[in-house]
DNA sequence: ATTAGCATCGAAACCGATTCCGCGCCTCGC
DNA sequence: GCGAGGCGCGGAATCGGTTTCGATGCTAAT
């Protein structure tokens, strides 16, 4: 156990000790000697003192003179979902290493706290800000790296999941499983993913000689997290007695509630239906069955995203031209999908459990 | 959109601007004009002229003057996982109300994030520290709060289950399902829960008359997270060929990993053996079969210790004696327990799924 | 006509660092 | 012997607020 002291010691009692000015003190303990020609050996005497009273910095003085803070912001969505706190860790890891911190906050959708947030951070001096499946409305004075932002806006850069190929991967999976009738479970509206993988979903389907019954498309709704949504949508496509053999869900818990309103209805997966995820967090392996699903890597995204961050704070990276990082999506093939079933599915229940 | 200026106003650029001085404009922004006896008329000029700047004050020169800088830490073993996870948006809701934010940190069980983190947080001035499930070992300057930190500490104040009632709600209910031969697995080493919950769930045992066989307790090994480390030690306790007809598992992940590799030796849950998890994370709800668990109010814990912390702070609330909070816990019977099975489970493979 | 007293506001110190300038002293060259 | 130049360090401004003392002007009371 070791004793912090109760009250630190300021730089000027610390240069009132040594019997020297603030200036070579600082300068001293910032490794700045030699550039100050400082001698040796006040040099050595300074840094003697500094530890034996165990001197530290005041970050918030220097903070001010420097107009450097060291902190980003992140703003993410929710704080408890899988999604998310996959990023964070990546962006902890990346900053850890440049002795950046941050402060976390989480909107919940809610409006007031959307258009709030940003404002508080930059009040706090943050030198940057990382927006995680957000769209950031105003035109701030600091760099923005969005995360899945999409709502192309000037001056922010956007780490990009390649859509195309994860609509590639995932369609062109369910098809060699022999599956045509296809339904698909887009995002909610807020979700900034929603637009571009519904186009890129609509133009690979195309290449793929597959349609997608208009029957076949529904939307989650409402701001809640977790399968709930997930598992109401599939039982309104339940309803629509189209038959189908496949649900590609938007991401992994959305399937999740999928599986759970399929089971309901007596269905099995993947025999009666394969069911597709999205974003591959770690519930999706655990799961029963485990996730077929596209993999996000979603941890490189939060590392691009903080060290992009920090090039464009210091200025030593170039603004990109376009202003996208893409990423690459993997197919994950587990159990939650199989060869499409030759009936209907939903016009026999009780096959299934 | 709003406009943020590109380079915010200066308290001493708006005072030049209404051609009155620093101190009248301060104490105007602040709501503190009346206690000073400043014009009505004034006040308001000055609150017009703020809000057409959109002026808001520097946080870093406030913090250095007034030592306070609205900002606390928080320390985790991981970001991914459930469990800190729902304490973390907890803490959020509490700071957010009075202007707080915090830093994340994780520290992955390594020794030296362990020491260094809670330095570099009190460098950088934060006015408090939560750690969650981790034993801080040093005597800080600041208020410490912990959650599950266990490991007595002087000043630090815990946020802590009841772990008797916990064990009680648990066995209880094992035992009205008729099981007698109960398997434990224990938390790893460096989880502070880990001791204070082994030590009750053995004293109720010896209250309930239940006898928990050495063979049929086990260690979780290892730092990763996820279910991996409950798979491993649970096809342990399969190799004992010590009957048992539950399994008491740590968490809820663990439960899952439990699970799974029951269900790899061909045992049905709860069919051939209950599986009870702990913490009630949000999966225990979707795995399947969905767990019965203990329930822990993490988020209400995340709340209290937020609460508690601040009014440490403030100084507006003493130091509790005994320094602990107790919360308790509940029973969520789900799907993963069921009546005892008459045989001895593990003798009698191929029977599940 | 002072003076007391109130209503309003301002000057300047202060928080704890960083950093721009510049000052004295010593040596060396001529 | 005197100026130039290098060496080693210090003074003081600065960052952008908050806060402690007053200062000023005006009315009313003595």
């Amino acid at each position: 156990m070791t004793k912090v002291p109760r009250k630190p010691i300021t730089l000027k009692e610390l240069a009132a000790i040594l019997g020297l000015s603030q200036s070579t003190v600082s300068r001293s303990v910032n490794g700045a000697a030699a550039a100050h020609r400082i001698a040796k050996e006040t040099e050595e005497r300074v840094l003697h003192a500094a530890a034996l009273y165990s001197y530290s910095a005041n970050t918030v003085a220097r903070s001010l003179r420097q107009k450097k803070t060291f902190t980003i912001g992140v703003i993410v969505p929710e704080i408890s979902e899988g999604y998310s706190t996959a990023v964070l860790s990546g962006i902890e890891d990346e900053l850890l290493k440049e002795g950046y911190f941050y402060f976390v906050v989480s909107h919940r959708h809610r409006a007031d706290l959307l258009e709030g947030y940003p404002r508080m951070m930059l009040a706090r001096s943050v030198e940057g800000i990382i927006a995680v499946d957000t769209t950031i409305e105003d035109d701030l004075p600091v760099p923005v790296v969005a995360i899945s932002g999409h709502r192309r806006h000037k001056g922010v850069i956007d780490i990009e999941l390649d859509h195309k190929t994860a609509a590639h991967l995932a369609l062109s999976h369910l098809k060699a499983l022999g599956h045509q009738r296809i339904a698909v479970i887009k995002g909610q509206a807020f979700s900034s993913d929603t637009n571009q993988r519904w186009q890129a979903i609509q133009e690979e389907a195309k290449n793929l000689h597959l349609t997608l019954a208009p029957e076949h498309v529904v939307q989650l709704k409402g701001p809640e997290p977790g399968p709930g949504p997930g598992v109401e949508v599939t039982r309104e496509l339940l309803q629509a007695k189209l038959p189908f053999t496949a649900i590609f869900a938007f991401n992994d818990v959305t399937a999740i509630g999928a599986i759970l309103a399929l089971r309901e209805a007596g269905l099995s997966v993947p025999r009666d239906v394969s069911v597709l995820g999205f974003d591959d967090v770690l519930i999706a392996a655990t799961n029963d069955p485990p996730l077929t699903t596209i993999h996000q890597p979603l941890r490189g995204m939060g590392q691009a995203a903080a060290s992009t961050l920090l090039g464009l704070i210091r200025g030593t990276v170039p603004h990109p031209q376009p202003p996208v990082i893409t990423v690459y999506p993997r197919l994950i093939v587990r159990k939650s999908t199989g060869p499409a079933s030759t009936g209907s599915a939903q016009v026999q229940p009780g096959v299934g459990d």
